[in-house]
DNA sequence: GTGGTCTAGACCACA
DNA sequence: GTGGTCTAGACCACG
């Protein structure tokens, strides 16, 4: 079994998609999924940019936003937590997101010429597989 | 009867994505789905900045990109028009695009706590809806 | 010793190719010819545009079409360093293209009435003088 | 054996060389090569763009240059013919051209890693062969 | 500090 | 008329 540090961060250095961007995402998967609850400890501004092998600027700006959107309390000389309201306001504000991703991506694939077959078996693929996203939340910002 | 113009090009200003960017990806679209096809030649750097309201510079960008991945020929004097080659390229650079955007979207949804049943109930309703991609896709590469 | 700037970049305004042209020719050379290898960053576009005395924008294009040609990263705030494979992707581009080159500038001469033995004596001047080229090569394409 | 009239125009239109650049060097190098003689008459502007499928207007710009160049007479009623010096100038001006065209292209084949004598080797396949030069001449304008 | 995008406008080359 | 190049300068996003 993983413990919650086992969350596995990760950044792909050449995604398009900013380096803070992708550790907001991964967190708030984690906190959308119930992989990390509420008074969880996030890794430290240096830990995390060690794990991430990162610029300590980038985590601590990826920190901020997040609470900014109230997902997680940092408090000077104890860390940053996952907040008790974080699950709710996480799924509030990211269905619409993926939802619309999903409609995008599938109109997509559509417009590409894919068989209405094609796009359902790969959504059911998908959907019986264990899956990470982890970069892909803004990809449209 | 439509005429030339169908295809109806446009783009959000207040999108996160590079207007040029938009440009490439409805004509890749419009390429892939056999809308315009080759032979066809685009609307003019000027007529196209004039459509879509936009400096003809950004419209040059767009045509240049589309050029160096040989989707259209540039003839100076002459115009933009659509390869042979386009159909065939733009599907083998798009579909596999297109399917991982698809494939992310769905595990997104999933990570996010929407069930199984809804996440393929929105995708068959998007299915059956008419639709019009153009600024998805990637930003770059 | 040389330091970093042993690279001499340089162009020439008078030329008929395009700045930019010359600009990726000239690392295009460099790559191949091992005077930069993988993980070298090059110049900022500002110092670049500095050492070549042109506008910014002008630099920024040439390192657009590097990173296209998938020579080189560009990261932002970070800058732009030399692939793992553009040493590959370099030669296995341009050779062809000099070879052709080549074979087209000795027909030309041959055309043009100059004697077999002058074409070889041209040749072999050319081989044992040290020599920059950084603004041949084809202008597109 | 063929006649003057088979000198085999034709152009590539998806060269970057200009097209007239082209014609003009088409002409230039079977003057230099003795194909066309003094006084013989070009086609006519008409026929030539039949020949090569391209607009009168370029065909006129190129006898007009080679007119400037003092390469053909221009008259009336008849037609576009060869002048006397026509080979003379042609060698005199396009020697110093092509000769720097060959330098150019072996150093482009040092500098891209070719050995001495792959290069020499390509060199004297190219003498010991039959070729046809038409449209590098200006390559480098 | 880095690069990315967009605008505005000039001038050139080609058909 | 077409597209191509370059400049100047603004503003944004990222680390």
């Amino acid at each position: 079994m993983m413990n919650d540090n086992e969350a596995a961060y990760h950044v792909n250095i050449d995604s398009p998609i900013a380096v803070y961007v992708q550790i907001e995402n991964q967190i708030q998967f984690a906190i959308a999924a119930g992989r990390i609850k509420p008074g969880h400890t996030l890794p430290s501004v240096r830990e995390m940019s060690q794990i991430l092998d990162v610029n300590p600027n980038t985590v601590t700006k990826a920190y901020r936003d997040l609470e900014l959107l109230e997902l997680v309390h940092t408090r000077r000389g104890v860390g940053v937590t996952i907040s008790e309201k974080a699950p709710k306001i996480c799924r509030d504000r990211m269905r619409p997101m993926v939802k619309q991703h999903l409609v995008d991506s599938a109109a997509e694939c559509i417009a590409c010429g894919l068989s209405e077959s094609e796009v359902r078996s790969i959504v059911d693929n998908t959907i019986s597989s264990g899956i990470h996203p982890y970069e892909t939340l803004k990809r449209r910002k």
